[in-house]
DNA sequence: ATTAGCACTCCAAAACAATGAGTGCTAATA
DNA sequence: TATTAGCACTCATTGTTTTGGAGTGCTAAT
């Protein structure tokens, strides 16, 4: 049997009134609504079809149809048509960018909210961070007889403050000397590009003074560990609760609670995006997690500010609306990619 | 009419069962499950002058009976005792301050999902904060031609750096200067104690540097009004919705809204506590908040690490557990003004 | 190939009955 | 005088039955 021009009219219509409805579709609803030129007693027999293809299924056998996981993957790769934006939903965005934010963290805060608001599913937003976090800038500092602030500048503006002690006294002279060596050797290095080679060269470099290197490093290493781990800011979670395939309050706790626990979220999301998509879709069935195997997940990749990237996920219901949601999210990333935070240190 | 000892006795037991099973109690479920010496008959004519007094409701006038507000907050104010807590959780509390934490807000964020789990409701903890935030320390750093890096300690631990740009070139030399004269006005102030003799003062000394002073000042109060903003660590949330009270999500939605709004939090708790009090329970429509009407709310103060304090908030419905969920409060407020970190930098 | 028509299915809502937990009141009792 | 046994009454809950209607599949006519 084959998937004809007029079974595909049909199917997109069965998705279309589902994802509106949450209501099983039947074939008079489709004759009323979308003007096919065909009687309902036909439309019967091509359900019937798309039934058998299994793009669509009865919740009972004399109900309407709706759409399985395959037809909704049919249709999110073959028929979903651009969503409309509407004027005043691209003002709202732009005027997000346009806020000051003293950092970029609080504007992907604010953006989660947004989202949420806009898309009406409850959404995850990752942090931005840099592909690789490189060393811009270090300073030792003699505080006290024992003990030297070590101030670090990774990537571009997060700065951080160790204190070291030491079991012998440093000038601030010295000090200097002892940064002019570090810098010259570590700046613009990524973590993974400090290996032993460098190590060894840089002790070599610092004669007498090589103690010092392996707390720097230490504290280094640390600092950029907790720059790359991920952290998400979660938004609307609630607006699941509207969709009345959650109403009832079990069937949302699963999905909350693992929304709610950030440590869970990595496997969820980040898995998703490792290969060279800009955006993933799972629909139902097709995510891992059996918490959300009643959901659809988008997940989209986001870049900002250059060369900081993280990414954008919403969950909503299987009948979730792709076209309108993955339209936005498209308006959103495009505009990020032109954000360029001013004002760096 | 007067609350006699009996008339205490079944309002209790009322109390108690209805926290237990969420059902209404009648006069025979007391007979058979709280040993009174009285008959059904006695105790539905004690209910009815309990009733009369205000301290108990009949949902409906052929069901048993249901404490009223004002029945608990009889109920909290003489009649609770000290709940059991068992070893294994004074356990679980204990090995939570053992483990090492580096930095205060990690160790408040864990134990908000220690007091959740416990406690079965919602939980929310207000990030620790100094009564007073105090400059400790201010370091001057020459990075540029026009640039200055300023780091300030603030209170114990908190480094913060900025940089400064300046309309004239600065040598170390007088950084230091200025350094000092700026910890030696500065140091161990308030935000309230800078005021505009101090500033002149500080100006004076300064002398034809005075042009760096408003930058620096600008920042720090910007700095310690970022550390006394309140922060919160809210954990689970989605244990309400394991009580009939909430099981459909409707009622639940408003709840969780507003837990998880941050924005509406300082209102709904920290005006809780501005008095001597240091816990204040607030039962159904004592609370301000509509949305929360239905529920009771928990507020305690807790101390920590010397002079760290923040607030522990509990919601949960009416029938909440009051006396064990108190002691568990005053258990784990123990622990914390025992806790003194170490390692401070 | 399409469609009108019809018998059939089955969910959802409405109507109804039965159950039982609970009450208040009265009269008997200690 | 306080307590209690007993009884009539109330009403939410639960289960059963009925009904309506939306929907289907199939067949025969177009």
């Amino acid at each position: 049997m084959k998937l004809d021009e007029r079974k595909i009219k049909i199917l997109e219509a069965i998705i279309n009134d589902y994802i509106k409805t949450a209501e099983p579709v039947g074939s008079r609803t489709i004759v009323k609504k979308y003007d096919m030129g065909i009687s309902s007693a036909t439309i019967r027999n091509e359900m019937a079809d798309l039934e058998d293809l299994g793009l669509i299924v009865q919740p009972h056998t004399s109900s309407g149809r709706i759409p399985s996981d395959e037809g909704y993957r049919l249709y999110v790769d073959q028929l979903s048509k651009n969503g409309k934006i509407d004027k005043k939903t691209i003002q709202q965005i732009r005027e997000l960018f346009k806020r000051s934010y003293n950092s970029l963290d609080n504007l992907i805060k604010d953006l989660s909210g947004l989202v949420s608001y806009l898309t009406k599913y409850p959404t995850i937003v990752s942090k931005p961070h840099s592909k690789k976090s490189t060393i811009k800038y270090i300073q030792l500092l003699s505080i006290d007889i024992d003990s030297v602030l070590l101030i670090t500048v990774i990537n571009r503006d997060v700065v951080k403050n160790n204190l070291i002690k030491t079991d012998f006294s440093l000038t601030q002279e010295t000090l200097d000397m002892i940064t002019g060596i570090l810098n010259q050797s570590l700046d613009e290095r990524t973590l993974e590009e400090i290996n032993l080679d460098l190590i060894a060269n840089v002790k070599h470099k610092l004669g007498k003074y090589m103690a010092i290197l392996d707390p720097v490093l230490e504290i280094i290493s640390n600092l950029i560990n907790e720059i790359d781990q991920p952290e998400y800011y979660t938004s609307g979670i609630t607006n699941i609760l509207d969709y009345p395939e959650f109403n009832d309050a079990s069937a949302a706790k699963d999905l909350i609670d693992i929304i709610q626990d950030n440590s869970l979220l990595p496997q969820l999301i980040q898995q998703e995006l490792n290969g060279e998509k800009d955006v993933v879709i799972r629909i139902g069935k097709e995510n891992e997690y059996k918490e959300i195997k009643d959901c659809s997940l988008i997940t989209c990749r986001y870049e900002i500010d250059g060369d900081r990237q993280g990414l954008i996920s919403i969950i909503g219901p299987r009948r979730m609306d792709y076209s309108t949601t993955l339209s936005l999210l498209q308006t959103i990333t495009e505009e990020m990619s032109k954000y360029v935070k001013e004002g760096k240190t």
